[in-house]
DNA sequence: GTTAGCACTCCCAGCACGCGAGTGCTATCG
DNA sequence: CGATAGCACTCGCGTGCTGGGAGTGCTAAC
């Protein structure tokens, strides 16, 4: 009992057999048997002395056998181990970057970027891409434009500290000139820079109150639109990219209907993974969370590998991965850890242009 | 075989057990018999009659068998029959109504509108919701507009004749100031309004040649710029919203996986569904393909209920459902017809504004 | 024209059976 | 004392069989 805990302590031959029948496990996504480990050439024992080594494995709980007379599959704990000791990762190929590179260079627009990168992660890693970025009450503004692109529609135009640019289409009764326009969109600029939404709307409604009084006009109109504008995106809610869901569809672990409808909802269950991502959004490294580590009610056998993104004093979101526990971790960790890098950078890159 | 042509010329009570045998089908799922048909209480016949009757109704090819001793289910050829025929369209309810109106009064930009209107659909009808919007080639611009939002970033913001908004970052090397800004849009909005962006890349390009001589530097940033903006917009491919694949999942048409995979496959196909869809974007009214009407290869036991959106003279794309052949056409065929007009309505009231 | 009756077809769920894969244990060997 | 060979045991799985049930088509009688 005592020695579960132990966990780094396994022999190294145990160690490699354990190495061994994730790998192959991970490939052919089959129970391993003792007999398929010595075929594979990477031990001169027999079946029957590997049989004892993974029976010790089975009763540490790193393996089990999903019923008598079949193989040993990997439990959550033995993935665990494998990704803290076992485990080489796989570097990028050139060409992988190059193709990051390339995705998220191109595009401008944070929505953009972030679209593009959960696409990208899905097409690399086959499996599901997600990319989650919180809500905006945080994103301080840099500079806010109006612009009249109908009778009584404006578009306001709001560039975040971190080079982040949403716009929103308000409506207006009153109209405005073109001149008045710009005259707002710079008063509020300059006296709002580096707040937050949030404070923004704060500053605005207690102005509202005071000035009620005084009749300048154009102090009231100000304050109208600036509250209609940060009103309307403050509760831009989390967003949440999910891709290639399709991806899943054809892997082989989900032969039955029952679990393939299982997962499908889950994934459409946003809520969940939000609560899940949002929990991640604390730690700065990559993160890997396998099985039942998760959480996802439904769905037990899946492991998530994400990381933030975003810099380092004010991280945006989360970038990652879900799939099935047996995943090419090797492959998809760093895949995972170079596209927030990436990210990271490009949005820094957006920070430093002011 | 001649009088399979005359599908109009079922006496009454073929049409009746027709009626009766979709209508229950519908609900069910399951082959019909015609012992379920007696039962029912419709008709004051045995079962044996009514056997003759479906009989006929097989050899006439509105039925079928699935296999000699099952009850039987609509062909394509029945459904349109139905359709034609012997449906009475449900109308909607007022509180259907509501929420339609709602929720796309609610939207400001028409991605939004678009998006939210493919979730409805898939919400009310409990059915794939789909939007699609063509390219924006035909898009004939109203004015545009720009602004400096970083350094060498200025957001271009087009606004169509049909109210439809698009907004793009494009990145500059030379420096633009407020005031050229405006020039610009000012210039552009007025020499180019009512054109396509096609035609007006087109115009700028030439514009290039010939001005190359002059010295006119504001000319040539107005070009440059204008260039920009409609190379980088133009392209925007169509749009495609596809809601709701979920609410498949749930359906007992797919007990089996293989069905399942298959059609969520083919609903992530888009290049197939835009073909449809465009292909349908020339008739007026509300259109529904049923089944290997569809050719969707994959999957042919499908069914398409849609209808064109957008001002009479300039469509702008459709909208519908997809769905198991064995939906509730009464119910979602005044689905979609509400919410098509809906929508027409709200891009034609965006028209009036100017 | 309608209906009752009957033979026939076919699906499907349940069951037994045998095979093969894999294990655990034990006795043996170096 | 660790490694191995051998053997009995356990399951899962595919197969074939069977009986029941649902539904039809046909025919003869009303």
């Amino acid at each position: 009992m005592q020695r579960l805990e132990l966990s780094a302590d396994l022999d190294s031959r145990a160690r490699e057999v354990l190495r061994e029948v994730i790998i192959q496990h991970i490939s052919t996504g089959e129970p391993i048997s003792s007999r398929s480990l010595a075929k594979c050439g990477r031990f001169q024992l027999s079946s029957a002395s590997l049989r004892n080594v993974m029976a010790d494995l089975e009763d540490l709980g790193y393996l089990v056998q999903p019923h008598t007379s079949a193989g040993r599959i990997p439990t959550d704990r033995g993935y665990r181990f494998f990704i803290e000791h076992l485990m080489t990762s796989r570097a990028l190929t050139r060409r992988e970057r190059e193709v990051i590179d390339d995705e998220v260079r191109h595009a401008n627009e944070i929505d953009d970027v972030l679209q593009h990168a959960s696409s990208l992660l899905s097409k690399l890693s086959d499996q599901v891409g997600i990319v989650f970025m919180p809500t905006l009450l945080q994103f301080t503004v840099r500079s806010m434009d109006f612009v009249q692109i109908a009778e009584s529609k404006i578009m306001c135009i709001l560039v975040g500290m971190n080079g982040v640019v949403v716009n929103k289409i308000i409506g207006t009764r009153q109209p405005f000139s073109r001149d008045e326009l710009e005259k707002i969109g710079r008063y509020i600029s300059v006296e709002f820079s580096g707040m937050t939404l949030d404070a923004i709307r704060r500053q605005l409604l207690r102005m509202t109150e005071e000035e009620r009084a005084l009749h300048d006009q154009m102090l009231q109109k100000t304050i109208a639109l600036g509250i209609e504008a940060v009103n309307d995106v403050a509760p831009v809610e989390h967003e949440l990219y999910v891709e290639g869901a399709s991806s899943i569809l054809m892997k082989p672990d989900f032969a039955d209907a029952a679990a393939l409808r299982r997962t499908m909802l889950a994934l459409q269950e946003k809520e969940k993974l939000i609560e899940i991502l949002e929990s991640c959004l604390d730690e700065e490294g990559l993160q890997i969370l396998i099985g039942s580590e998760t959480d996802f009610t439904q769905v037990h056998n899946f492991s998530l590998v994400a990381r933030r993104y975003g810099s380092a004093q004010s991280p945006l979101g989360m970038v990652g991965i879900i799939g099935p526990m047996r995943m090419e971790y090797a492959r998809i960790a760093p895949l995972v850890d170079y596209l927030s890098r990436v990210l990271s950078r490009k949005i820094e890159e957006g920070e430093l242009q002011q």
